[in-house]
DNA sequence: AAGTGGTCTAGACCACCCG
DNA sequence: GGGTGGTCTAGACCACTTT
């Protein structure tokens, strides 16, 4: 009853794990002013300030390692890390990552129709050739320039009638709240490519700008393609900030 | 005592801990023969299968996720994932990542000099302007092609003496069995561009082919620069291929 | 030698799904 | 309701660094 009780009680604003509400709290701590490279309190310390077990205060700093806002050293203790450029790269929508940016996210209708997959567009869905997919086509802006042009392709059973709101409302807010579809995990393959006269047109750019080709199917949580989508984003306008790491297993 | 006998006990190859042992073991098992979405045993099961406690089993099957290998579902099970294209960045080395796919690496060295650091490469490395870096610019080579342009800075004084080994050994190799160096983490930025003539006609390609332009700061173990790389690609002989999840924490 | 993070145990309660 | 994964506890031993 006691764990039912706390976690009730500290339910102001989010309903959160113990190691999740640890983790936001030491993350204000350390922007509050912890120097880089300075030492936090140990792990049996912040479980007894806290009140939690030493598991749960790995867990927070385990995330907090992971998203490089600390460092452990076996024997020495966790310390700040040096301020990131970079984050690893995560999964957002356009407009969180424009908005990230610090860019203001708009969007331009250039298309929507219900067409068959083809083989390609198929395959990456997991869908025969002849079964229909919604196709919306985009130009997305940042602060009213264009950034990038977007084909975003989803099986049409999957999201009838989505055609009547993709010119107002945000896409993956409908695709979300309208069907209860999230996309969890996406693969992307990146490549380095120059704009066709065309395109470049769209993007009000000149003609073999170079540019990034970016394919990408999203998947639910249970690993079943839901989106397929192909972008050109202006190399002028674009980059990816990342992070990467070494891998600790082996194999795989 | 017990903890300890097991852990020497089981030693015969390599030193690991249960639950990394465990985990190849899971890898092992999957890839002999589970099918996509079918069941593994339960977190409960396989802690008394092999006599360990559930917390080590949900480490082994923690890592299983993020790797993409498995996808877990509150109340139904844990579920073997769908064959992944392509997996997550990974800070690996070019050679690595050219025998990942299929290729053979090889390097032709360019130029190896030490200069002062300036303006950029020093603050990127966290040094003096008119401290001492080790230039050693080299074209990767995959199956005898170029491939990428390489320029790589490291502080003379962490790596004094390394101009000797550099047209011989891997760079990293010698980084690490010479001077303990190891990069444990990368932060880069990867831009869409074209090739000027002169590092076309390096890489052997016409003037003015699409290309990524990717700068990279490596870190350590405690997050100190030890390397800063500047490189480019072939847009038409390299891709990234890189998976994306959405976060699970907030804010940050 | 003392203290730190790294790993592990045995057991508990919760939220969720229906194999 | 019974079984599943998600979270948490209190305690232990190990490997490592160092006030």
């Amino acid at each position: 009853m006691t764990g039912k009780d706390a976690r009730v009680m500290a339910n102001d604003e989010q309903t959160q794990t113990k190691s999740e509400r640890l983790r936001q709290h030491l993350v204000a701590v350390i922007d509050a002013g912890l120097e880089p490279h300075e030492r936090l309190p140990t792990e049996r310390d912040l479980a007894d300030t806290f009140d939690v077990s030493r598991l749960t205060v790995r867990r927070a700093l385990d995330r907090l390692e992971r998203d490089g806002r600390v460092y452990r050293v076996q024997g020495a203790g966790t310390f700040v890390s040096e301020p990131r450029i970079t984050k690893s790269l995560e999964l957002t929508s356009f407009s969180e990552d424009m908005r990230a940016r610090g860019l203001q996210p708009g969007s331009r209708l250039v298309r929507v129709a219900t067409v068959p997959a083809g083989a390609r567009i198929g395959y990456a869905l997991g869908l025969s050739p002849a079964e229909e997919v919604l196709h919306v086509q985009r130009v997305r802006l940042a602060d009213d320039a264009p950034i990038c042009l977007e084909d975003v392709y989803l099986p049409r059973v999957l999201v009838p009638g989505l055609e009547d709101f993709v010119g107002t409302d945000s896409l993956y807010d409908s695709m979300e709240q309208r069907y209860g579809l999230v996309i969890d995990r996406a693969d992307q393959t990146i490549r380095a490519t120059v704009l066709d006269p065309g395109v470049a047109a769209l993007l009000e750019t000149p003609a073999f700008s170079p540019a990034f080709q970016v394919e990408r199917t999203g998947f639910d949580d249970r690993s079943r393609p839901i989106e397929f989508a192909e972008s050109l984003y202006r190399g002028d306008r674009y980059s990816y900030e990342i992070s990467v790491f070494r891998r600790s297993g082996a194999s795989q």
